[in-house]
DNA sequence: GTCTATACTCGGATAGAC
DNA sequence: GTCTATCCGAGTATAGAC
């Protein structure tokens, strides 16, 4: 790059505005115009940067997601024990999401969208390896350490008391009565109470 | 209405299309043009049925609520016992999501672009009553029934449960490798695996 | 009540000056 | 690299015939 350093780059600049309109209205929903006003700049230089309304969500949500997956990965496929792996997962997992509370619906929206391109952008085309933990469910099961459940149904009920909070945030604070502040809150608590709940109803002691 | 009955009203044609198309890309990026097409009409008769997008919208939002939480509110405020109640609710819930796959996501992006008329729209500015349902969790956890929870943790273990897998169906039946009539068998089998689930992680008995 | 034709608006994209 | 000006298609809305 041949221009100027400023404290954030044009394209640093418009991404982060990107980023931010299109949690807010979706691909569909974002307006290029509002992008620009956030970044600072005109449409024009949008299309300069980025040739098109798609290769900047694109890129935008490669980004994200990088930012995101390689931890988890790492972590269904390290040799922890079955319930480390699980505190370990949501603890990371929920982490993260709290970081970026925008992340899930984001995701779970392009998903049922696309789910073909998804796969592409999410994983270079390459799912994630799940073989590892799902053997280790398996064995965990063959050698009565754990009650009988198919691997896919274990990973569904984590995964969706995980993420459901989030998605489902502002029904959650509704109907709870919970403001801001406690939601955090409670969302570090379920870092420990989702893997105990999970122990406790699996675990053959 | 003065006009003569066809197999199905051009008004219902027009919902039915409209319920389509607002799935398959969410307010901002459905097209009159794809649901005039998909009802057998044109354009205009769009706009003389119903004024504008957002009151189409509306209406398919409203009337698909509708038919989803009267029985979930009755369920909550019964005097089942409180696993039956969870049981009841899972049931009902799933079969319900199964019938119309769409609507957990659908709800929960609407939900989260305005959560204050979501509310409004969909139970007419009042909230679910869930106070009997936190008052059987809380005598039961006194009574030493079930471990110490707090109800909101509790809830939102059991929606996530079951919610989660219809808005991640892509990436569940990807990275598991499970096909179409897999998932419904799997969705069935978590009517009664998630109510299980549950009793096993928090009954004392 | 149904349709055709068309006006109008908005927003993504491009050309070209600086 | 950045801007102004403008094009052009998509989409909403309306007028008016039948």
């Amino acid at each position: 790059m041949v221009k100027t350093k400023k404290d954030t780059s044009t394209e640093e600049r418009i991404l982060n505005a990107a980023r931010e309109v299109f949690i807010e209205h979706g691909l569909a929903g974002a307006r290029m115009q509002e992008i620009a006003d956030k970044a600072g700049i005109n449409k024009a230089l949008l299309h300069y940067y980025f040739r098109n309304k798609e290769k900047l969500f694109e890129t935008v949500f490669i980004e994200t997601m990088q930012a995101f997956l390689p931890k988890i990965n790492s972590i269904f496929s390290s040799d922890l024990e079955l319930f480390e792996k699980i505190e370990a997962f949501c603890g990371e997992y929920i982490d993260k999401i709290l970081e970026n509370p925008f992340i899930p619906l984001f995701v779970l929206h392009e998903m049922n969208k696309q789910p073909d391109e998804f796969v592409k952008n999410m994983w270079g085309g390459k799912k994630p390896n799940i073989k590892i933990l799902v053997g280790q469910i398996e064995e965990a099961v063959h050698k009565k350490q754990i009650r009988p459940i198919h691997p896919a149904h274990l990973m569904m009920n984590i995964m969706g008391m995980c993420i459901f909070p989030f998605v489902g945030r502002p029904l959650v604070q509704l109907i709870m009565n919970v403001n801001d502040r406690q939601f955090t809150q409670m969302m570090q608590e379920r870092k420990k109470l989702i893997p105990e709940f999970v122990r406790l109803s699996i675990q053959i002691k």
